[in-house]
DNA sequence: ACGATAATCGGTAAAGTTATCGATGTCAAC
DNA sequence: GTTGACATCGATAACTTTACCGATTATCGT
């Protein structure tokens, strides 16, 4: 900048100006000064910027796993909506560790980002409090925290696990198992929304049914597996299940294909995410759309009203109400269950 | 920093070094100050730093598509390399569009990345040689540029074509078609493989069997539909098909499916990715590996080297060998293909 | 006790940008 | 000719941190 001064004898005043599409300099010097910038093809120094405006027009994204369908599309979605009004994002994926995702936050709270939005697997707020300390806004996605007033966006898991248990009960499933999720609210919730709508109807909470996660579960390929391995060896062998989200069903179901059981006659299954390789599977997956991109889109929509607004504004809550889609793996072909069609051998 | 400098009765200077890990300090001092900071919990203002000594720590990720896993994985690899050696990743898309791609690059460059890792969807050489006057390394991946010398990770492309051809040849396929992918690199060395193989085997190349992308395309599940569609109005109907990623593939198979074919006997597929849910489905998908995570160590392998080395080193070049993996949508079943059954009416 | 070496600390300047406000010039209106 | 309004431009200081080198003290061998 100091050099287009020089060379065009105004200042450097005048060039950051320009720079900014500020209105306070003439026409005539606005030109000859874009002019020597695109000769020079001249980098802009966004970090001194930012040092200076207290700004750096980045938005953090932690997640549990970049990999996961559900997160990847959320991240898209962010990212196209905040890039329209001139923010970037940084994603870091905290591996479902709660200590590494401190590290990772920490780091961005370094970096000064104007925002954080988090899908966060701690089950303290101590960290959150942290965060309100610095005075940098967040925005909670997917999870929750009971005794954080925050800024979240989400489905209404409960619903979840009540939509998915309601329907396998519908189609006549007279012991519903659930493989659960992690001990964060969706993993919670929806294992509450299962047991209430078992409840309702008049069903017993069996125990045994309900296949909880081990500490260091991270492949759902291998868990599904085992988790549908454990339900098999049970006097009572479920005929429906709920599982957490879609690669555990995936699993799931293939283990027990593979050990000669019939979906859904045998065994119904209701996965979760409804993603979008759901129908080509080799039985369609039943699951529960949580609406992934719309998350993302009102996740940008809270952030880009927080970076607005000179005062931080209230904090809001927005819970999206889950779909069920109906595949195969829970549909009954009628007079063609477990009951009526002659017993398979093992 | 100039709080804690004070409160302690030293300087910033000793303050700063502390916190860098300067071993010109004394233990004392050292204790003080680090229990000052954590009393205040004092955040570090890395872009100051970066103002100072000129390196960012950050790392640019420029993508096509954050949603199609290869990226994902890709992605997640490179983060938990690169993380270890404190660098973070900041990851942005360019769906497939060129333009969008150039405005990407320059916020990065403006925003002084150390380096930047690309999988261009770019045809020309230009943006590239801007990004090489700024002096700020890059390296390609996936895709690469004729007349660019620079750093490259990805897979050999023209082998992914021959073995995915050489394989449908094998099982048995006279008439073998292509779903190809994009202009870019991929695309071009797969379809070059492609020919290769049926001209090696003394088969006639022919164009109705090459299924171009058009313009605009992105929904694969869509083009995959058409692709096969087109494909099944031909009067020689193909009887296997190499798709140029797994997604387009699975899409190419449901249709078929939907249209009364049975694969792999009416038509053998074959896609590129090797994805997790590739066993999983109606018909399990062969596939072509392309080995998406070590692509992603790799490139954070040589990333590692520039950043650390005082010269810019020679540029590198690495090319992963794919692999074939065999499901059964292209597992001919002995005494069972097209010519020995009774024909289906259509 | 002396100089030499090492350990510890700090002063100065610099990095690239912008906020704030004051300065200058122009022109029309009265 | 004075006033006011408007457009255009620039000087100063500040943002936070670090590189570089010089200054001071402590330690030690002889």
């Amino acid at each position: 900048m100091k050099d287009i001064a020089k060379d065009l004898g105004v200042s450097v005043i005048t060039v950051s100006k320009v720079l900014r599409n500020h209105p306070d300099v003439g026409d005539e010097t606005r030109k000859r000064v874009l002019a020597r910038v695109k000769e020079l093809d001249y980098q802009l120094n966004l970090a001194a910027r930012s040092l200076v405006t207290g700004r750096t027009y980045l938005v953090g994204l932690v997640v549990p796993d970049l990999l996961h369908p559900f997160f990847a599309e959320i991240a898209k979605a962010l990212s196209e909506v905040l890039r329209q009004s001139g923010y970037y994002l940084i994603v870091t994926s905290s591996d479902e560790d709660p200590e590494l995702e401190e590290q990772e936050i920490n780091q961005l709270l370094a970096r000064r980002l104007d925002i954080l939005i988090i899908a966060s697997c701690r089950t303290t707020v101590d960290l959150f409090f942290r965060i309100q300390n610095q005075k940098i806004p967040y925005v909670l996605i997917d999870r929750w925290l009971p005794g954080l007033s925050s800024n979240f966006v989400g489905v209404d898991d409960e619903a979840v696990g009540v939509l998915a248990t309601r329907h396998l009960i519908d189609v006549g499933c007279k012991r519903i198992a659930h493989i659960r999720g992690p001990e964060t609210s969706p993993g919670i919730r929806r294992l509450e929304g299962y047991k209430r709508a078992l409840l309702e109807n008049g069903m017993k909470i069996v125990d045994d049914y309900i296949i909880s996660e081990r500490k260091g579960d991270v492949e759902s390929k291998q868990r599904g597996a085992e988790a549908m391995s454990q339900l098999l060896t049970l006097k009572a062998r479920p005929d429906g299940v709920f599982c957490f989200n879609d690669p555990l069903a995936m699993a799931a179901m293939n283990y027990a294909t593979k050990r000669g059981l019939l979906i859904p006659d045998d065994i119904a299954v209701v996965g979760c995410g409804n993603l979008h390789y759901d129908d080509s599977l080799r039985v369609g997956l039943s699951s529960i759309d949580q609406h992934s991109r719309q998350i993302g889109v009102e996740a940008a929509r809270i952030t880009l009203t927080i970076l607005n607004s000179k005062v931080p504004p209230a904090p809001e809550t927005i819970v999206l109400q889950p779909e069920l889609v109906i595949r195969d793996s829970s549909r009954r072909r009628p007079g063609m269950n477990a009951r009526s069609r002659p017993r398979r051998k093992k």
